[in-house]
DNA sequence: ACACAACAACTTGGCGACAAGTTAAGCTTG
DNA sequence: CAAGCTTAACTTGTCGCCAAGTTGTTGTGT
């Protein structure tokens, strides 16, 4: 028989259960984007509890980014941005993807740099610890919002330059395909769940308690069989719904 | 150029930077499961912040289930359980697949109820608003520990006696075979996350802030292409690894 | 010397008081 | 009568104080 993990306290159910009410306002639309929640002193009187408990609650959906907060002013129900449709599982290419469906899609490097030895990363590149792996991250925007983070883990071992070359990188497959390679394919996509970092808050531009989806994948030549990268796309789950039908 | 999302107050940002100490050590395996975390009065001193900064971060913690505490004891690091994989993408059944990697999958039956009209619902089972439909919610235990809640939504008007025979239903599988049913696919499957509420926290046996992972599909009768059920499950992120790969 | 009780120190839980920002209403002056 | 200023009311932001639980140490009694 399972218990409960951690039992939890009186105002954290108190919290919790505000949380659902509110919750289920903005579903039902009782409660609607750029409106104003009702002020803590209000929801204090409402649920009978003291303002900590209102304020706890308030603060979770604020993490979460549902709503936002001005002092003096209240705290406003965020629009909600349309999700972006995209297919997981299919063939084509995160930028072709965003094309097809309209979107514009522009990217940012934001960072390319030799990773210290990490056992998981080196097993997947089949590389050694000596070997010399970089990371090249890449900033997604869609309609000029950053919605995902596309990290790319190349070994030096296969592409000697890729140090000097990774920074004004736009497109990972076509470098590869300037280097002579031309079909693509992964025989491993995995897909958790975390949460930012403070400096992926940042480039996300995502509040902490936003969960990201993080699909890890290996990038392999289709002809030669050559493991290109392996490949780690933090994608804000708030801003995409993702098809993983099955062509 | 975007703009952060509510710009972040003080305290909210030293709380994130709290966190991502916190779960850096974890990460590397300087905090181990199990083991107590510092205390509030030596977090407060190592960060220079007052003591409800410290309190939040490690709240947000709590929350997650990452972290557990007793009052007048400490906080500790809970032992983290081993990902499951669950091959999303695959043709097995989720029962089949458990049952394949060697897991202890029971089934617990929690609500057989009829819906009450919900547009997208009705859309996708090709229902009118005067038909009705059932939902039939079944709780998943892995290893003894409640994993998944899966909740399958069937019209009245192809199964007349679902809301009689539904609270007894283990597999929907195995009732649409005994029904004649024998093919059984689905040509969307759409993925996205949410927080639990308060009833999903006290059936999954987790925190609040535990993103789950919601799929949701349609059932295809293979042979005469009849649509059986809608399917809606939530599995909670952080007990499966997710495998996507295509087959 | 051992056991028990009391007290102090450490730890987390709960909450109110004060600070700071915004807006509206009322009063005064031109 | 209108405009501007001041004050009050409303709203969110910040933080310390007190309560309750646990553990360790010290002192006293047998």
């Amino acid at each position: 028989m399972w218990k409960m993990e951690g039992d939890e306290t009186i105002s954290t159910e108190k919290e919790n259960v505000i949380v659902d009410d509110i919750m289920r306002q903005i579903a039902n639309q009782t409660l609607k984007p750029g409106t104003k929640l009702p002020s803590e002193y209000v929801l204090v009187e409402k649920y009978r509890v003291p303002r900590m408990t209102v304020r706890n609650a308030l603060m979770k959906l604020e993490e979460q980014g549902i709503v936002y907060s001005k002092q003096g002013k209240g705290r406003y129900l965020k629009e909600e941005s349309k999700h972006i449709d995209l297919h997981l599982t299919g063939k084509i290419s995160f930028t072709d993807k965003m094309k097809q469906l309209g979107y514009d899609l522009t990217t940012k490097n934001v960072y390319c740099e030799e990773i210290p030895f990490d056992a998981k990363i080196y097993r997947i590149l089949q590389a050694v610890e000596g070997d010399t792996i970089f990371k090249i991250g890449r900033l997604r925007y869609i309609n000029g919002e950053p919605v995902a983070i596309h990290n790319s883990f190349v070994s030096e071992t296969n592409f000697p330059v890729i140090g000097k070359d990774g920074p004004a990188i736009e497109s990972m497959f076509a470098y590869y395909r300037q280097l002579g390679y031309e079909e693509f394919s992964s025989n491993k996509t995995l897909l958790s769940t975390t949460f930012p970092t403070v400096f992926e808050q940042e480039l996300l531009a995502c509040k902490s308690m936003v969960p990201l989806i993080v699909v890890e994948s290996n990038c392999i030549d289709g002809k030669s069989e050559k493991l290109l990268e392996y490949t780690k796309i933090l994608y804000r789950s708030d801003k995409f719904q993702y098809d993983i039908t099955m062509d």
